[in-house]
DNA sequence: CTGACGCAATAGTAATACTATCGTTGTTTG
DNA sequence: CAAACAACGATAGTATTACTATTGCGTCAG
């Protein structure tokens, strides 16, 4: 039996609801895949609604610029991957395997979902990995987190950090590893595939050898000394 | 004693060598202190022009792109990174007390320095920090990189890898392991500037824990179980 | 029946990245 | 000393961008 998930996001993230009409699910979907397609500075709102066949103008009714979509985005990944943690570390009993399953959530990219029909989560996944960084890389931060903007991703980083407190309660950078952890996830992921000297992850198994990788990091950086 | 320094870039970098006039030097110069001041996406050749009395058609002449520039200010630090590295790495006869003074070069910020005079070194370093993962995360890397426009780079994480290997030969991820050390390096002390609740890193301290929270991390992460 | 809503259609603005051309310097070189 | 040249300023112009404003039409619930 599988359910559709929809994720209640913020309102600030957008100027009307997009997962109140069709035609805001298709400007969803599509600037999913054109994002992936064209990457985000080439990617414009002109040629998402002529993709979809509507006007630039019923694009702005839903976000109100395409800085913000991506904030949409890269919140509704960050609310995704909440509910997919409370899944992975619901029912373990030890610390450890928790936050080993917390960390193999946060370091793979994610695989088609059934729940979500409307969205393909693995060009969302690149897009996360390419282009997350500048939706926080940019100008009007302060303002954006003022708004909320960051919740979800805040809260993700928070969650891992009490499973890191939960194995080791004196490890002084719970949050700090966290979020190191995580950006270089995505970072070595585009290594491998663009500047393949600044990493020892290969193409062919990027997923698991990144969550080897920093798995095996974490462990050894919170391990007390025997 | 102080010498002049002048870094011997790749020319595919810029049109014109901007360190072979005084125009040129002056683009340099400013385009450092307005991305500084405006962040990446709100700088423009016309301002900066208009700022040290020229015209944008005379940018143009050093800098065939916006984003060029952006690369030849990375390649210029890291550069400058690679020199210092060497200083802080000679006549040190102990391993690890080399890979220590190397991570203390490329997680701390850098200092104002006699020997280039024309460059601001803390302003370069805050663009570094909130603008440099541009240079990559970008539509044209693939080409960008086979042009050699990223080698300074690379050349420093090679240099750091292969000290941690001095340390400990069988480590298996010494390069992924720079590279996510140096960008988090940037991405702490942007966190504790804007996103605090991602980082345990502090405003006040930003340099000094940083150092302490990723060399902590590095010797960990490489230390072979008694 | 009506009025609110969702959306298409059209038009337009200011700014952006970037190109092209031309003339005036000041400096080098034969 | 004159010719040649490189550096630069001045001006103009293009295509595209992000974003705004307004109008009108069909649908559907009260």
């Amino acid at each position: 039996m599988s359910h559709r998930i929809v994720l209640q996001l913020d309102e600030k993230l957008f100027v009307k609801d997009p997962s109140s009409s069709e035609l805001g699910e298709s400007i969803v979907e599509h600037a999913i895949l054109m994002l992936d397609e064209l990457g985000y500075e080439a990617f414009t709102f002109r040629k998402l609604a002529e993709r979809i066949g509507t006007t630039e103008a019923s694009v702005y009714r839903y976000f109100k610029s395409k800085h913000r979509l991506l904030l949409y985005l890269t919140a509704w990944y960050w609310s995704w991957m909440e509910y997919r943690l409370h899944l992975a570390t619901a029912n373990v009993a030890s610390p450890e395997e928790r936050l080993r399953g917390a960390l193999r959530e946060v370091t793979q990219r994610i695989r088609k979902d059934e729940s979500t029909p409307r969205i393909d989560e693995e060009a969302l996944y690149r897009v996360v990995v390419a282009d997350s960084s500048k939706a926080y890389l940019h100008a009007d931060v302060d303002a954006e987190n003022r708004e909320g903007m960051f919740r979800s991703y805040k809260r993700v980083c928070r969650t891992v950090a009490d499973l890191i407190l939960e194995v080791n309660p004196t490890y002084p950078w719970p949050v700090a590893l966290v979020s190191t952890v995580i950006e270089s996830s995505h970072m070595q992921k585009y290594f491998a595939e663009h500047l393949p000297s600044l990493t020892e992850v290969t193409r062919g198994d990027a997923d698991e050898s990144t969550t080897t990788f920093l798995t095996d990091l974490v462990f050894r950086a919170i391990a007390t000394p025997a």
